[in-house]
DNA sequence: GGGTGGATGTATCGTCCCGATACATCGCAG
DNA sequence: CTGCGATGTATCGGGACGATACATCCACCC
């Protein structure tokens, strides 16, 4: 997940750790930034699967020696996205299954890199979307019913809030996925256009 | 955290690990339950310190020797919560502190157990987390307007609809604080009932 | 009679992620 | 000139999660 979204930052211009840290804070919502204990391990990590390139521009070895104790003297390390890497983010991002919209933060990352989605995938999330959280609605409100009786102001209060809130985004749901439906001049991504694909077992209706 | 929930939980009466689950997805609102790759470990870990007591009444042994294989034979294990169980969770339901409101998740468990925290704490709690999310709509109202050139969108209706999210949680709490200053028959726990401080550097204006 | 699926139930493993913390530099305000 | 807040990289321990395994019981249906 976090692997995903950096890819996906990646994919505009080279950044090191803090600048990317402060764009995923903005691009998922502000809502549920990340930290850093997450943050470096993960770029580590990509960087030894050879997904990204780290590259630090501070060759602090051709200063004279009297250079103020280089003692962890620490360049910024600039990341970028390699050739795999991008291979890596086409896979993902044209994913489409349950993993894709039943947990909340990966669909949020999807959504937030939806312009670099081919538009029937981009439906298909939509909608698997809309669908888990209608299931969820019911299963409250079930649950709501049955329960209300024993329940206290305060958790009545509670579960009151949550239903709400997914009542909320399944009508913003709808809302893209109507949209979504009348943008006939989607502007194709210019790189893993699929090459006109029917898909037959896919309703789109 | 989930040890605060536990307690609570346990506070009514003795559960095994299959009910904890349930009855906790249904106190905290349905949104977010807890996987058992959790649970059973915290569970060993607060019997380990004491907080709570198992019981297995599944005493197998006086069966005769015939029994179908007792490979694996597991009865139900059942918690009940003990005196420094107690204690330790009146320590955690009369804490008001950052942690309580900063933390979605703790503010969650916290409000889902208001019956038996103070009413005073219950109000700086309420009005903390209103602070906390009223600085977060500030942060998300500023970065939308400067950015909001620049995306595209999908990242646009994310952000509006965390900034949505973010107002309706806001009113929400508001109604609450409300609510809570108009109810003067406060239902005084019957535990931990503190001794009519006045508390004169708590506003309650 | 038999099997299939689902709810109940306990438990572990690897992986990921978070909060706290440490360290270092730089610019700006007091 | 001094301290404080932003920028910046990094680690550590603990906790939570998803997947998985195993086991029982019951209801439904063929």
């Amino acid at each position: 997940m976090l692997e995903f979204a950096i890819l996906g930052l990646l994919q505009q211009s080279p950044m090191h750790g803090y600048e990317l840290r402060k764009e995923l804070a903005a691009v998922l919502g502000g809502r549920r930034s990340i930290s850093y204990g997450s943050l470096y391990p993960a770029l580590k990590r990509m960087a030894a699967a050879g997904l990204i390139a780290a590259d630090e521009p501070t060759p602090r070895a051709l200063l004279p020696a009297d250079a103020p104790a280089l003692t962890g003297r620490r360049g910024k390390v600039v990341y970028a996205i390699t050739a795999e890497g991008k291979e890596r983010f086409a896979e993902l991002v044209s994913s489409a299954g349950p993993e894709a919209y039943d947990d909340d933060g990966r669909f949020g990352v999807h959504l937030a890199f939806f312009r670099h989605t081919a538009a029937d995938v981009r439906l298909r999330i939509l909608e698997g979307r809309r669908r888990t959280l209608e299931r969820q609605q019911e299963r409250l409100t079930d649950s709501l019913r049955r329960t209300q009786a024993k329940l206290d102001r305060y958790s009545l209060a509670l579960q009151r809030h949550g239903l709400d809130s997914v009542d909320r985004e399944v009508r913003w749901l709808t809302e893209l996925i109507d949209g979504e439906r009348a943008a006939p001049p989607q502007p194709v991504p210019p790189q893993t256009a699929p090459p006109t694909r029917d898909e037959p077992g896919t309703r789109t209706e």
